[in-house]
DNA sequence: TTGCCCATGTAATTTGTTACATGATTTA
DNA sequence: TAAATCATGTAACAAATTACATGGGCAA
């Protein structure tokens, strides 16, 4: 059986080098070089835990490491070792190249636009409703508001303070997006505690 | 390094048999089970895309296979083989056990709530929005905003179709409250595009 | 009567997490 | 001066996908 056909098949046409196909993951980690910075592992993982974590799910530091390895193989990143300064550790610092410039612009111009994927655990939970007592649903959601809320205040946070930086205007722009997407979550969890409240009323 | 620090050390106390911590792919799949039917795997499939595709991806047959064996061992289904009847080949059906009701209703109780998985491709691009002509991110919105209102649209079409059966009371809930979430997520999409024409007015 | 989709799985591979190892630096 | 924390990684493991194998019914 096919199992969700999306074929193409990774040809190695001729003597060409074929530019490997990466997984959403690596551009993201790409994308955070494209800014220009010479970065540590280190540094992109609370980098991206303050930026990407609002619509992109933050990657494990291992795995960060990981995508630097196969970013530099691929030779959209080349890596140099800092030597151990008065109060640090030796450690590699990444920065992209002009072939990863190409690509990872390639990738966010021309890539399918394909669906977010989404794993709400709250709601999982909702639509197994016969299995909980009403008050543990609404626990559930009240819980899951104040996450939303708190969300939403650290990207206000965060777009005033980037707020006029031109350099910074599209991350600022996601930002924004951000605190709505994080406003409509926590109604949209009052929507439903109302929607119970109304079931628990005529049943 | 402990690396987000989530302990929980699975210990084998004495000789009493241990619950296997399940990731919340198995509770998925036992969930659907709790509903009573005797299902197979491909049936589960199926009945996921249409009902978990709104708030929790979709796994993929393999997976689901692969759950249901593990279901089993934990003592949480029961399987049987069905002999091959006229238009069918021999297939494997499974049913939720007593433990698995108890241990479902358990974990949808008293599990912690924890936030939802996103990793939205779209923000993700136009996050790198200095990679992109304001043209190609425009057409990347609007993609998006299809994709959501055509999830809208069904999520509306499977509420009327579920009306009134008050053994669907809380997936319908669920429907509903997807109604509503794709909806806002057509409309932020339309806001952005329309901080993106702000931002071309005056740079 | 051949090609195609439904159906049921297993195998191989990739993606991603948690656990572990190590050293230096701050802080109690 | 011991413990907590920052920092940089590797190794082991788990989760999840894609590819592959197989057979039956149906439509061209």
């Amino acid at each position: 059986m096919a199992e969700e056909t999306a074929g193409e098949t990774a040809n190695e046409t001729a003597g060409e080098a074929q530019k490997p196909t990466l997984p959403a993951t690596s551009w993201a980690v790409l994308g955070l070089l494209s800014f220009g910075e010479e970065l540590s592992g280190y540094d992109l993982k609370k980098w991206s835990d303050w930026s990407l974590r609002f619509f992109y799910w933050s990657p494990s530091f291992s795995q960060i490491y990981g995508e630097l390895k196969r970013l530099e193989k691929a030779g959209y990143a080349s890596s140099r070792l800092v030597a151990p300064e008065s109060g640090t550790r030796d450690k590699r610092v990444y920065r992209i190249t002009d072939e990863g410039m190409t690509a990872v612009r390639e990738w966010a111009r021309e890539t399918p636009v394909d669906p977010p994927v989404l794993k709400h655990g709250p709601m999982l939970r909702l639509w197994l409703g016969h299995l909980l007592e009403p008050e543990k649903m609404r626990e559930v959601l009240v819980q899951h508001q104040e996450f939303a809320e708190k969300m939403r205040r650290r990207a206000v946070a965060d777009v005033e303070g980037a707020q006029g930086e031109t350099a910074w205007a599209y991350p600022t722009l996601t930002l924004k997006w951000a605190e709505r997407y994080y406003a409509s979550e926590r109604d949209l969890a009052a929507a439903m505690l109302a929607d119970i409240e109304e079931l628990g009323k005529r049943p």
